[in-house]
DNA sequence: GTCAGTGCAAAAGATTTGCATGCGA
DNA sequence: TCGCATGCAAATCTTTTGCACTGAC
């Protein structure tokens, strides 16, 4: 999905809240569209300022709580102690992630043998399982090779 | 392994790295390994001021980590926002946790196929793992059934 | 014009740290 | 005795909230 079809939504999930669009919304929704990837409220605020230096940090809050309540952000929790925020594609698609643990770059992935087997596991435990978290850590091909420092930024679900 | 054995083996690790044997770090040790389960710091400071009110909120916390780096403690973070401790076992088996979100209830689980089944992704993906994280999150038996509210301390852990 | 939205600063919750004092080795 | 360990409070860090002001509708 494009940035503008992102923010057509964005626009769109406002109206049926009744709730206001402003500039503030605007260039912090665009910003995280535009920036792909899992953003700590600090980087997506510092890239916002940079668009718009009229922005405070309690918005940048607000506004993605929005966006997750709106279904075009979630949330995550990983091992850094902060939230990150991505966007969520149309088809809202579950997956995973993989994290290298010298570079950062994070990858995500999609398993349907992952998904029948928490499935399975839930259900032998008694559990009729809503949703899971799954991460992965350990080091990159790239890095491994010593081609560390750029993080190449690997868009989409790799499908495994 | 049992509370006296876990003692013990915290006793030598302070020996090991010279570092005093306090009636502040005895009574934690003790209270903590004689918990079982998943304690977050503040269940834990609320159960040693019971034993030992001379214990300060910082000296749990210095604990806890003196306990991670003796391997005697390892840490969780959940999707409640506060880290969980659980003392490791002698054979330190990895294992992953299943959580109740109604009753709160964690159990812990080893799939061994889950164990290949994240090295064969992570391969896949070009990196070499070397940790995961997995969280089940959904209803348990006893909830399903109308009997949540009593949540069953379930030791040990589950190989599915 | 009205009231939701915003910026700022203060509050809140989790965790860490500085420092004077206490106590184990 | 000597210096690590502790308690306390203050500092950090992330996130939330109160409040007066601004701006979208």
């Amino acid at each position: 999905m494009s940035v503008r079809a992102r923010m057509r939504r964005f626009e769109e999930a406002l109206r049926e809240r009744s709730l206001k669009s402003t500039s503030q919304r605007d260039d912090i929704a665009q910003v995280f569209f535009g920036a792909e990837g899992h953003l700590s409220i600090e980087e997506l605020y510092t890239a916002v300022r940079k668009v718009n230096p009229r922005v405070g940090y309690a918005t940048v809050y607000r506004t993605l709580k929005l966006l997750k309540e709106c279904g075009l952000a979630a949330e995550r929790h990983f091992d850094d102690g902060q939230a990150r925020y991505e966007a969520v594609e149309e088809e809202a698609q579950h997956h995973d992630h993989i994290i290298c643990e010298r570079c950062g770059k994070i990858v995500e992935f999609a398993s349907q043998e992952l998904e029948r087997l928490q499935e399975r596991i839930g259900r032998f435990l008694g559990f009729v399982v809503s949703r899971h978290r799954m991460e992965l850590y350990g080091i990159c091909a790239e890095c491994r090779e010593g081609r560390h420092g750029h993080p190449r930024r690997e868009h989409g679900v790799h499908r495994v």
